[in-house]
DNA sequence: CTGAAAGCGCTTACAG
DNA sequence: CTGAAAGCGCTTACAG
């Protein structure tokens, strides 16, 4: 077996050259002749050498990994997002190392440790619910920090999000148009601020038409809760004729539980979503929902980061990417709407 | 801004000890007495200090990091597995550095490379389809390569899969039972040894009562292409009143065309899927499908790996793991059977 | 138990 | 353009 690692030495030795000489030809700036770097990409070919980037990481102070902390992956938008996210940052010459702060009986403490250890040149936070903590640590220590589909408040934190305030109003807008007048919101949960914005555009937007919700109830971005949210608010008299679920994830189980009740969708009621999440478009779904444009929110997470991380001085950036409403048949489409 | 990453001679100076001590306090079997543990403790905490894991790595020889490579995460089987692959690797001191395959145009070259450069202390390689190459490299480079649901036939690589030619045959005695008698099979791959696996057990099991698919056609793991040979062998005569999909993914795509053509399920027609994704149970799909049971070939994949890296000598290892037959509301349930 | 020293595999001024 | 040398932050024999 090939068992002993390869190294600079071993390819000077063999091209007839110094070490630093076949660290310059693996340096993409630096200096090198013709015939050095012919004698040396042979040599290297020939031993398949590959640079340690582990070393490289540690002369220049970058290691070009990016910590990628994620709570879980059962929300189909994480996992896509986080493929977007990988293959962007791949592009441009990094790697995620992912870090599941899922288990938080320790908090968040043993991953600050970790991610510090690693030397990462940056951190993506998504779905995280106390990621204050974490981002506060870090950015104190000097790494880059952008939030994504996050937006905390008051931090000094980058982040970027969809227009969750103006997506709410969306849908309130919607629905007021479709002709609904018992409107029930199953949020997400307060402690999120996407949560929170998507319920305040929404309540907004009803205020705009003088009503106001008939209920709203935190779903926790949970199937079970959801699930008896929609028994809850589906008691309530009179009967709601539509309700704005704070995520897609949430509303599945929502649809789901209004087919167990025999209540049809949208005859009876409409429902509405929030993510666009592939799943959405299924046949079994047709969920209307607002699309959160996951491609540009991908790339201006990532150009954030990069640009943060070559120049440490550019100021905190809160980017807002507006998406559109998705008509499906999951709603009542107002007269004059087109599909 | 606290800039200047804290080292371990900063350590030592302000806890008036070496160097050295320093590290034997960060190293666990190191010796150490009680006074300097303590006050390099007290130091390291107020200097926020952290050993530098890659220059660790470089005297260790041993990273702490496993290369995971990844080709798609649509199928919801693979983000589940992700995470549950991290989070046991987290356990045990490890980390996941995630490689994207799916722009294969310059093909896994570039991967290798990197996977390299990055001195992972192993590779886990989750449904890549030209996995061959990669793994044969990694292992002549002398890198553990553990395959996740993939056990390429005469490579000599370690591979934890479900028993997917038993769980085929187990499809074919179900569907036998429940009295169907024109089968039609919507395959995963012929180029995925899972996807052979299964459709061999299900061809064997048919046969073992003198019978055999009315149709075998490939959906490549994908939803249009399944939709599409739904609508195919939905055209035959006699029409088939049973479908065996090769995964979950696809078989959602599939109910979700028989509903777009008025066919009941499972009055007409019933549908079995393979992997019991979470989207499985949700009530809109109510899918009778194999359980790939997840967690136990994440704990075999994630010991077999482990194993390995401490014992280099280790031979190869395939694991099978057996999974039931999830009886849902998808296929019609014969006689005697509980749900 | 503890410190001085070598060395992991690189990059990068520094002279030539 | 090129080589010798210093040094990134650690671990680990080696003497004490």
């Amino acid at each position: 077996m090939a068992e002993a690692r390869i190294t600079s030495q071993d390819v000077a030795r063999l091209a007839g050259v110094s070490q630093s000489a076949v660290s310059r030809v693996f340096t993409p700036g630096a200096s090198a002749s013709k015939a050095t770097i012919a004698k040396v990409q042979k040599a290297a070919e020939h031993l398949g050498y590959r640079p340690n980037a582990l070393a490289r990481a540690m002369i220049t102070g970058k290691s070009r990994i990016i910590g990628l902390v994620v709570a879980y992956l059962d929300n189909q938008f994480y996992p896509v997002a986080l493929e977007r996210i990988s293959n962007a940052l791949q592009a441009s010459g990094y790697h995620v190392l992912v870090f599941m702060a899922s288990n938080t009986q320790d908090g968040i403490e043993p991953v600050v440790q970790e991610l510090m250890g690693y030397q990462v040149d940056g951190i993506i936070t998504a779905s995280v619910g106390m990621s204050n903590d974490l981002t506060d640590r870090c950015a104190a220590a000097g790494i880059p920090v952008v939030m994504f589909n996050r937006g905390q408040d008051g931090s000094g934190h980058s982040a970027v999000t969809s227009a969750n305030v103006e997506g709410g109003r969306k849908v309130a807008e919607f629905l007021i148009a479709g002709g609904h007048r018992h409107i029930a919101h199953i949020a997400g949960w307060s402690g999120s601020s996407t949560g929170r914005d998507r319920q305040r555009g929404f309540e907004e937007g009803l205020a705009a038409h003088s009503q106001a919700p008939v209920a709203v109830i935190d779903g926790l971005y949970d199937r079970q809760v959801a699930a008896q949210a929609t028994r809850d608010v589906m008691a309530l008299t009179p009967r709601p004729d539509a309700i704005f679920v704070g995520n897609d994830h949430m509303a599945f189980a929502v649809l789901d539980t209004l087919r167990s009740m025999g209540i049809s969708v949208p005859g009876e009621v409409s429902v509405v979503g929030y993510d666009d999440v592939p799943l959405a478009a299924y046949g079994a779904y047709e969920l209307t929902t607002v699309r959160q444009p996951l491609n540009r929110m991908v790339e201006a997470t990532v150009e954030t980061l990069l640009a943060k991380i070559e120049d440490p001085g550019r100021p905190v950036q809160k980017i807002e990417i507006d998406g559109p409403l998705i008509l499906r048949g999951s709603a009542r489409i107002p007269q004059g709407w087109t599909t």
